[in-house]
DNA sequence: CTTTGCATTAACAAAATTGTTAAACAATAT
DNA sequence: ATATTGTTTAACAATTTTGTTAATGCAAAG
């Protein structure tokens, strides 16, 4: 009956099901004893393994963070122009968030309920992805400012602008549908087209007057 | 010792408490014997007047519902030019809130968390603030586009767009500041600045051509 | 085969949290 | 004064939730 070398690996288990608990509830809607059913073993083993609720719900914040803002350095490492990578980076963001739906909403909230929790984790850290994207973003900007590529802007301002218009409508998206705006559908159509729209609306808002 | 005619109205003491309490910690982090203490009363109290921690969230939840949408409708009503509500408009939703920082992301999340909320207290009611909001909205937009007031759009990614970059740096504000990408008061500044940018945006965006 | 060390369980403990209730209290009307 | 009504409290109850621990299982090393 049993397979041969099939160990199950109770620590990635562990790790699965905390995921889809705080993505799916928060930290404060989660509950550690359903994190251990849905791994298939018992709560005293998330402690062997986490000691405690919020070392755990530590551990799956970095991981979240850091993959958020890692997928995004390759594409403005790579060496075609600043005004070739914005569309580009617009789209990868766009695909990931569209991939991982309770990401952003995750972060956001976490962060804001505790932000003593991201200075602790990340803030200080040598390898801190979000200020490893934030830097790499900055030099691009200012060096296509530099080259007259685009016009003179800020590079935060930039960057709050493109995260804004890909972000929030998915925010939004469960009071528009829910509140009888319109169907659910039809709110996803919409998402397609805007994505198109939203490349075009920042690259206008870049180019020289 | 005693007032003349100050009666504590605890009604409206646990109200204010419990406004507190759920936008600063959500629903899930909110304890019924914190709201209590800070209302001064025993929590015993708070069943008498609102029977259980979901109906008293209930309560709170259509309150800042109503108040966020119902602020907008008298601007769209006004008689100016569209291309004039428009700027208006962004001015107050952002003064808005700037002095509410805690509401967008409460209303936010708490949908996204619980969608039926919204459906059993708003959806379907005659006076549900968010549909008159957006109907009022719709209607105006529609009106300006068939005058060559501005060029076709889609009303609700126009207002999709105004919420977003209204919203959004306030959103990810605990984000950006503590992840020692920049200091506080620098965050202020920017989003100072970033109000009038809005405007510019969006009205370049609508004008025909 | 036995020992050793890690993994796992079941039961327990402690604290927190929501909700209830009977009794006390206060204001007003009778 | 007394009764009545609605308000408030303190104590209790039930459940949930996080965390601990002693006993057990199991696999590999000796």
């Amino acid at each position: 009956m049993k397979q041969k070398s099939e160990k199950p690996d109770v620590k990635a288990l562990i790790i699965t099901a905390a995921e889809e608990e705080f993505l799916s509830v928060g930290y404060a809607g989660a509950r550690m004893m359903n994190i251990a059913k849905n791994a298939g073993v018992t709560h005293a083993m998330l402690h062997y393994y986490f000691r405690s609720k919020d070392n755990l719900f530590e551990v799956i914040f970095k991981e979240k963070a850091g993959a958020f803002f890692g997928n995004f350095t390759p594409i403005l490492e790579s060496d075609c122009s600043f005004l070739e990578k914005i569309p580009r980076l617009i789209k990868a963001h766009l695909d990931f968030v569209t991939k991982n739906p309770r990401m952003p909403l995750f972060l956001l909230y976490e962060t804001s309920k505790n932000p003593g929790l991201i200075r602790d984790t990340l803030s200080g850290n040598k390898h801190n992805p979000i200020a490893i994207f934030y830097q790499l973003f900055e030099k691009e900007t200012k060096k296509a400012i530099r080259k007259k590529e685009i016009k003179k802007i800020d590079p935060l301002e930039l960057m709050l602008t493109i995260f804004s218009l890909n972000i929030f409508p998915l925010l939004a998206q469960p009071l528009i549908t829910n509140v009888g705006i319109l169907p659910d559908n039809t709110f996803r159509q919409l998402m397609k087209r805007r994505s198109q729209e939203v490349s075009k609306f920042i690259i206008a808002g870049l180019k020289n007057t």
